[in-house]
DNA sequence: TGTTATGTATAAGAATCTTATGTATATTTG
DNA sequence: CAAATATACATAAGATTCTTATACATAACA
């Protein structure tokens, strides 16, 4: 297992931010930017990118759209005006994490 | 529900690293210290830690000690020695984390 | 021609958590 | 004084998220 448990609950939050920044991309592209992002760290499945890619589309956060690219099939994703606006929240819940986090293991450092 | 997904997978972490800075402390204890240090945001729940330090105990990384105060039972957990080896792993996959992360949502300020 | 890269998908099982419930004593509050 | 809250542990059912394995298909490369 090369991924630590900490990732866990943060791949929707990647995914949305990715969108976020980049308009639309399909899962493919999403995994690649990842790895390329983190320097090899993170890498995520295919096992859990396209079943969280299926839930975000079927809670209205993403938009899908079927492209053909060299004879082979890309299923584009782009945020829902819905999507944009949980977008908002969930980066401010990872900052709050991230910022609990530092306090619980270094108080000395926390705001 | 109070706490976002993202806190997922690292009760452990932040279990270890209190026991490592408080030498050791009982479950309820560490609920309130959590809760303590996060101003009320993060709530541990019962029914996630007690299974967790009992997992924690079955891996060897913690030895427990129960003692009677005001007629109630307490237990104590501390880190075993191998339980502090693996705590300074745990906290370096956290900054990885954290690191990576931040990589993600933020590049332009990633290191 | 076989392997690697590109591209999507699902199913079984593991791991972690939430929610609800249970038990018991001590303390505080109305 | 009785009821509510705080202290203290525990587990079981179910939800969620992930890993691992497998499947299918085309393109590029060696």
């Amino acid at each position: 297992m090369k991924n630590s448990q900490l990732y866990k609950g943060s791949l929707n939050t990647i995914i949305m931010k990715l969108l976020e920044e980049n308009g639309k991309m399909y899962g493919y592209e999403i995994t690649q930017k990842v790895k390329a992002l983190t320097q090899g760290e993170l890498t995520i499945t295919e096992g859990a990118l396209y079943p969280a890619l299926h839930k975000l589309e079927a809670e209205g956060l993403l938009d899908v759209e079927i492209e053909r690219v060299d004879n082979r099939l890309r299923k584009y994703y782009k945020l829902t005006e819905k999507g944009t606006t949980e977008t908002v929240n969930r980066l401010a819940e990872l900052e709050d994490f991230i910022r609990n986090m530092q306090s619980l293991v270094n108080p000395k450092l926390a705001i």
